[in-house]
RNA sequence: GCCGAAGUGGCGGAAUUGGUAGACGCGCUGGAUUCAAAAUCCAGUGGUAGCAAUACCGUGUGGGUUCGAUUCCCACCUUCGGUACCA
């Protein structure tokens, strides 16, 4: 009978879903398991080989675990909020849950297409209602709590309150924010409802604050980093400026040192620790407060600007973060960022001009654009000078955009002689350089290495070394209450508001006095209102601004007509929505107890389940969802809802299954650009014609604007560019993805840089060939004939509008590259089975992969063979050789699924199975079990063999086959007989035989003889069991 | 720059308390079967030399430890991922 396993796979899925085969019930006397995938956002484009990956190794771990007699939860979802839908929705106006809709029903396809054991009546999307209710519920709960640092644990607000209304804030230590007045139980009693929420609002973990972001105001809408490129927006070119606007936040600062802490505790990938170790940027240094000294001019100068500053000013105080307080009295400058709030108060009347200059410049760059500039020093000088807390002396304030707003206090102590980046601002401004260090020289650069510090000139630091130094000026700036030791962290507190449209409402209204205010738990969910367009509003709101139907009656508690608002009963929504990640950070849990509508999940619910024993998902997720999800997970447990403070105990990231692209470039003008040795740095080994991949790498960019502008321009006509203009060039939007490069001169020195090249840019305008479909790209019809595009790598091809090259590349897979492979085709041709076999035999799960469906033949064949072999099945006994290829396989494939190691288990299945044809058996007591073996990996196949076996039921429960040692005991054992290290012959010895009994069965060989030459080895080393080595 | 991962045949990869390098599969070569193809089956397949037995070389490079190193140590090179004026 014929392998027929598209029937197959289609009956089996059908009876799982009719069976209801894999729901996990929230109780059970065995032990529980759960299985976590990370949930996908459904995109337009459905699934390629890649995503499955992961599923397929978690499906194999869940269906392993049912067989050994677990519990086992196994669910599936959706992230289904996102940018995507509602990009499409501004384009075609169709609203974003219909095209979600229609996008999960794709992806069900697909995923049921493949046989995964998912407990499908758990699922959730975060667009739900009836799931997003619960994201807003938990956002109510952080909302009403606050984070004490005494007991280190959130508190609910009301026991803050109760302390205030006692003893005011005095004794009180939170994680708040910076500007929270100190107020007794008295000043407390005094204040309106209104200053006591504004208070309040300054310790909530979630909590409206002025942030700092990229907004475009002509899109209306602030942009991630990422989506600014030279200081305009990615899409359309808009400029894009800093700006400071009032935005939902997370205080996930609070719990910085428990997440640092903690990772210690779970089972995760290093690399992925470190990302989080290095985003927490947990820094130990000390905080130091510099007096401004007052300036008369100032102060008459703000005497005319309003009352507010008068109050404060002459007493301005600059508070520093240093990991270096050893090194103070090497202070000749401090640096304030240029947004730091004291730049405007401190500035005297005649730098005004050349300061709020230099404001401006920065402002008009993003972060990351300064970021990217670190070669460029720029600054300004205030006008103004702080006291040296201890020699008193005067030192000049500078404002420069080295020193970022969002980091430590956004001002340093600049000691140049200790730090490279002050050295270079001080050589750069001529401000002086006092040595502070015993015996080092720092005419060429600063000194920064502790290990090696003997401070010097610096009154009673002097001779100590760097723990000594900084433990005395510590002590010494805490008697004089000009600071302390510090502890500081890089993590910022997370921006929760987002201008979109296709996120979850944000459960607030904002009473007659401007305070948000939450609503009752009874009133969620609060549904996403309806817009006529999706877009920001002509004001620059947020498009929920469009919606006319927005304002909350706390009357009816209902959503009514924004007519209605008259701030009395009826108030205005927020506008924002939240995050992408606010909807994933509690899923998890939600999984647990998914369709409660009384609580976010039951007591009993996450008691039984606990966390997740295993989650796989991709490593891009190091820093953002897991950051947050640990978050959010902590607070849960802090405030009693989870009894877990780690939600997943292992967690395994799975790499990228790469596309292989097919791109023809076409070789155009020749176009001189001068680059920098420093832009090539490691590359200076390419040979002329090389194709050179551009990356950050070697941080050459080419925009296309640029280039096509040169193509127009004749080559003596071409501008002889300066590094100005490579400047400008990078990291422009539109790259390319390859630039082929050609060498001309090989170096030279203009304008004082060193090691300059000419580089000669052929190029370039890739393009890619659809490798699904060669014939489809109409640009080049001429490769038409080139069906094989394989085999013409690096082939050249005059046409008549020129020369061509195709080269082969492996990338990620994308649909813009034209490089993805559609699992759908690979089912069709070789069924689910071979698919995830293959996915899984392609190599270790961790690991990034190239895929070539060529290979899957391999597996394929081995499914056809497993099959054959249940032809003729009978109830002979086994032999000892069947029972010896069986549980050598149960041994293996049992230690490859708890090391999650795959790959090898296919190929031990492989083995098993070549093995058991030659051996010709039909034993039912050998390939009962064996099928119990391959059905976590190939589970459709492996029922309907199991039911040929005469097994009316499922085989997704049944015990898995208990390995036995004895069946592998072997007597003899061949030894690998080497002379001096090299494997000569082997030579079949009983496994009993001692030291010197097999010394002398080797020395006796003839053959051992022949390999000696009639020398008298100098020494024999025989290991029993192992080897036998004759040194010579 | 910093942090991390990794370099093994034509390709994906296997083997690590140090003990027969290249399992398994793809591809390739030859053969069987077929009118032919597909499919299937058999044999071979790291490189060099040789009819062969066999010899030498071989796990990014250079050293080291060891009877023995893909595995351990030192230095370096390359690739990939993350991150970056973090004071």
């Amino acid at each position: 009978m014929k392998y027929k396993f598209r029937e197959i796979e289609k009956k089996w899925q059908n009876y799982w879903a009719t069976n209801q085969t894999f729901k996990a019930e929230n109780h059970a006397k065995t032990p529980k398991y759960y299985v976590l995938d990370m949930f996908p956002y459904p995109s337009g484009a459905g699934l390629h080989v890649g995503h499955p990956l992961g599923y397929i190794a978690s499906d194999i771990c869940a269906r392993y675990k049912r067989h050994k007699g677990f519990n086992v939860l196994h669910p599936m979802g959706y992230d289904s909020f996102g940018l995507p839908a509602e990009q499409y929705a501004i384009q075609t106006g169709q609203h974003p849950a219909i095209t979600t809709a229609a996008n999960i029903k794709r992806y069900r396809e697909q995923l049921d297409e493949l046989g995964f054991s998912f407990d499908w009546s758990r699922e959730v999307q975060t667009s739900d209602p009836k799931y997003y209710r619960w994201t807003q519920w938990v956002f109510i709960q952080l909302f009403n709590s606050w984070y004490n640092t005494i007991s280190d644990t959130a508190e609910p607000i009301s026991t803050l309150e109760s302390i205030f209304e006692k003893n005011g804030n005095i004794e009180v230590s939170a994680a708040c924010d910076e500007d929270t007045p100190v107020f007794t139980a008295l000043a407390w009693k005094d204040l309106t409802q209104a200053e006591k929420q504004r208070i309040l609002l300054k310790y909530r973990l979630t909590y409206l604050a002025e942030a700092e972001v990229n907004w475009c105001p002509a899109l209306g809408t602030v942009l991630a980093n990422d989506e600014v490129i030279n200081g305009v927006s990615e899409r359309g070119g808009h400029p894009v400026i800093r700006k400071k606007m009032t935005q939902w936040m997370m205080r996930i600062t609070a719990y910085a040192q428990r997440l640092l802490d903690d990772l210690a505790t779970v089972d995760w990938p290093q690399p992925l620790k470190d990302s989080q170790t290095n985003w927490i940027g947990r820094s130990e240094g000390a905080s130091a407060i510099f007096n401004v000294i007052p300036n008369a001019d100032v102060e008459a100068h703000e005497t005319t600007g309003n009352a507010d500053t008068l109050e404060t000013s002459g007493s301005h105080k600059i508070a520093v973060f240093t990991t270096r307080p050893d090194t103070i009295f090497g202070v000749s400058f401090m640096t304030l960022a240029p947004e730091h709030d004291l730049v405007d108060k401190i500035t005297t009347p005649e730098q005004k001009a050349v300061v709020n200059a230099y404001v401006a410049a920065t402002a008009k760059r993003s972060e990351r654009d300064r970021l990217s500039d670190v070669k460029t020093i720029s600054g300004a000088f205030t006008g103004a000078y702080a006291e040296h807390p201890f020699t008193k002396a005067r030192i000049p304030i500078w404002i420069g955009d080295y020193v970022l707003a969002g980091y430590g206090t956004g001002a340093v102590m600049a000691v140049p002689c200790g730090d490279q980046r002050d050295y270079d601002f001080a050589k750069h401004f001529d401000i002086p350089i006092p040595n502070i260090f015993k015996g080092v020289d720092i005419t060429e650069e600063a000194f920064a290495d502790k290990a090696n510090t003997v401070i010097a000139n610096s009154d009673f630091l002097n001779g100590l070394d760097y723990p000594k130094a900084t433990r005395k000026v510590i002590a010494e700036l805490e008697r004089i209450g000009q600071g302390k030791g510090k502890i500081n962290y890089r993590l910022r507190d997370a921006v929760f508001s987002r201008q979109r449209y296709w996120g979850e409402p944000f459960p607030v209204y904002y009473d007659a006095e401007g305070i948000p205010r939450m609503l009752a738990d009874q009133d969620l969910p609060l549904e996403l209102p309806e817009v006529k367009k999706y877009l920001p509003t002509e004001t620059g709101e947020p498009p929920l601004g469009n919606a006319t139907t927005w304002a909350w009656d706390t009357n009816t508690r209902k959503v009514v007509d924004n007519t209605r608002i008259d701030h009395k009963t009826v108030f205005p929504l927020e506008l924002n929505t939240m995050p992408g990640w606010a909807g994933s950070s509690q899923y998890f849990n939600r999984y647990m107890d998914p369709h409660n509508q009384e609580v976010i999940y039951s007591k009993e619910a996450i008691d039984y389940w606990e966390d997740v024993d295993l989650y796989i998902g991709g490593s891009e997720h190091a820093t953002g969802h897991l950051l947050y999800s640990r978050f959010w997970q902590k607070f849960m447990y802090d405030r009693g809802w989870a009894p877990k403070t780690e939600f997943a105990r292992k967690l395994i990231n799975q790499g990228m299954i790469l596309g292989t692209s097919a791109i023809v470039y076409r070789v155009g003008i020749t176009l001189y650009i001068k680059v920098g040795y420093s832009e090539l740095s490691g590359r200076n080994t390419t040979q002329l014609g090389d194709i050179l991949k551009v990356s950050k790498k070697n941080n050459l960019y080419v925009s296309k604007g640029i280039l096509q502008e040169a193509i127009n321009l004749k080559s003596e006509n071409l501008p002889h560019w300066g590094f100005d203009q490579i400047q400008e060039i990078e990291n422009l939007g539109e790259l390319f993805e390859r630039v082929i490069l050609k060498y001309e001169l090989t170096s030279e020195e203009i304008d004082g840089v060193m090691s300059e090249k000419y580089v000669l840019v052929y190029n370039v305008t890739p393009i890619r060939l659809d490798v699904n479909n060669v014939n489809s790209s109409d640009e080049i019809i001429s490769f038409a004939d080139m069906t094989n595009w394989n085999e013409h790598e690096g082939a050249e091809f005059l046409l008549e509008e020129g020369k061509y090259i195709v080269h082969r590349e492996v990338e990620k897979m994308s649909k813009r590259w034209l490089n993805v492979v559609n699992p759908d085709q690979i089912c069709e041709d070789y069924g689910a089975d071979s698919l995830r076999l293959y996915e899984m035999f392609l190599g270790p799960l961790e690991q990034s992969k190239p895929w070539n469906t060529a290979g899957i033949t391999g597996v394929h064949g081995f499914l056809k063979k497993l099959w054959k072999l249940y032809q003729t099945v009978d109830e002979s006994t086994p032999t000892a050789e069947n029972l010896k290829t069986l549980h050598k396989t149960i041994k293996k494939v049992e230690e490859d699924i708890e090391n999650f190691s795959f790959n090898t288990s296919v190929a031990t299945f492989m083995i098993c199975v070549n093995e058991l044809t030659a051996q010709k058996c039909a034993s039912k007591a050998i390939l009962e079990p064996l099928t119990i073996l391959v059905s976590p990996y190939a589970p459709h196949i492996a029922e309907e063999l199991w039911e040929k076996l005469g097994h009316p039921e499922s085989i997704a429960y049944v015990p898995f086959p208990q390995f036995e040692e004895k069946y592998l005991v072997e007597s003899t054992k061949e030894y690998p007989i080497s002379f001096n290290g090299k494997m000569r012959f082997t030579l079949e010895l009983p496994l009993d035989m001692d030291k010197s009994a097999i010394e002398s069965a080797v020395m006796a060989h003839e053959r051992t003889a022949k390999y000696l030459e009639g020398r008298t080895p100098k020494k024999v080393i025989v290991v029993p069991g192992k080897i036998v080595n004759i040194v010579g």
